[in-house]
DNA sequence: GGAGAGTTATTTAAGTTTTAACAACGCCGG
DNA sequence: CCGGCGTTGTTAAAACTTAAATAACTCTCC
């Protein structure tokens, strides 16, 4: 087993260089906004955010701890840690998982899902000024795929798949 | 002055929805995967890595906080706190800036310089086999595309172009 | 049934980022 | 020259993230 690698790293073309700066850029750039954005309008930032809409979206508002984390591409750590903010908040609560006595669900509440409600028109037109309104339709189209190829490379190994939608 | 929004919020799209999930679930495995990558073979995080490749272009490997900042597109506290702890490892110095009392710039030192020219062929190969060699040459070129647009709807207003290259 | 291995969620500590406030300096106009 | 204003970079405190360790529980297999 060694460590070297086996030949003259292959580094990336002039294109290449170029397209990888611009997504840094534009990445760095657009998350900060949605981070800034939320945080002004919505007092938490855009993980969070993120995590109400999935809660607000699954049957009866609850979803346990590991699936939501999956689901948000994020740590159970991670997530504990922000559910206990939100929690704090009111937004969210904690219940013990009836069948599998290690489990939590968390449930995103009546004020949470008020706060989600308030916060959803100004968080699309963040993203809509950002992007679908600059995008072309075949644009948007391509940026989707070219998402899910990056995606297929990440995924950890063996994610159960159909993984969106 | 009012704050209610115009009209009814104009919602995505399912193809725009589907497209956000993709684009968001793809840039966020992407820059853990990364974050990690460095961490383990270079002991630092995407960001700071950012950073000495950017000295590492500069003319006599320095350059001024402000702009260190403002091209790795971060704040100047953050950028502090960076080099504050980049410093400790070695791998950057900081120099009083000659012509403004103010300034400082940072430098990065020749051990900076090998720890980055020891984790450049592992970060190189990292993010090719996440983009650039799943993605063909024609979406290589509408990723950067659609990148640039993005940035242009993001970019402070009147930041000095030309910003790239 | 029970040992061993894997899963679920949390916690602790260390590291990073943000926000707001601040000190020090440069620049411009009177 | 000097007062006001903008800039440069740092700092303190709070918030957030990460990595590793842990407690509690489930599952598998004999």
């Amino acid at each position: 087993m060694s460590n070297e690698p086996a030949t003259e790293p292959r580094w990336l073309s002039d294109e290449e260089q170029y397209a990888w700066q611009c997504y840094l850029h534009a990445t760095t750039l657009l998350e900060d906004h949605l981070d800034r954005q939320l945080q002004r309008d919505a007092g938490m930032p855009h993980v969070y955010y993120g995590l109400l809409v999935q809660l607000s979206r699954a049957p009866r508002r609850r979803m346990r701890m590991t699936e939501l984390a999956q689901n948000a591409k994020i740590t159970r750590s991670r997530l504990s840690h922000a559910i206990a903010r939100l929690e704090k908040n009111g937004w969210v609560r904690r219940e013990n998982c009836p069948s599998d006595k290690r489990g939590q669900n968390a449930h995103l509440t009546d004020e949470g899902m008020r706060v989600l409600e308030k916060a959803a028109p100004g968080h699309v037109a963040a993203v809509r000024a950002a992007i679908f309104d600059r995008l072309s339709t075949e644009q948007i189209g391509q940026l989707a795929e070219i998402c899910q190829v990056m995606t297929e490379g990440l995924q950890p190994q063996g994610a159960d798949l159909p993984w969106l939608r």
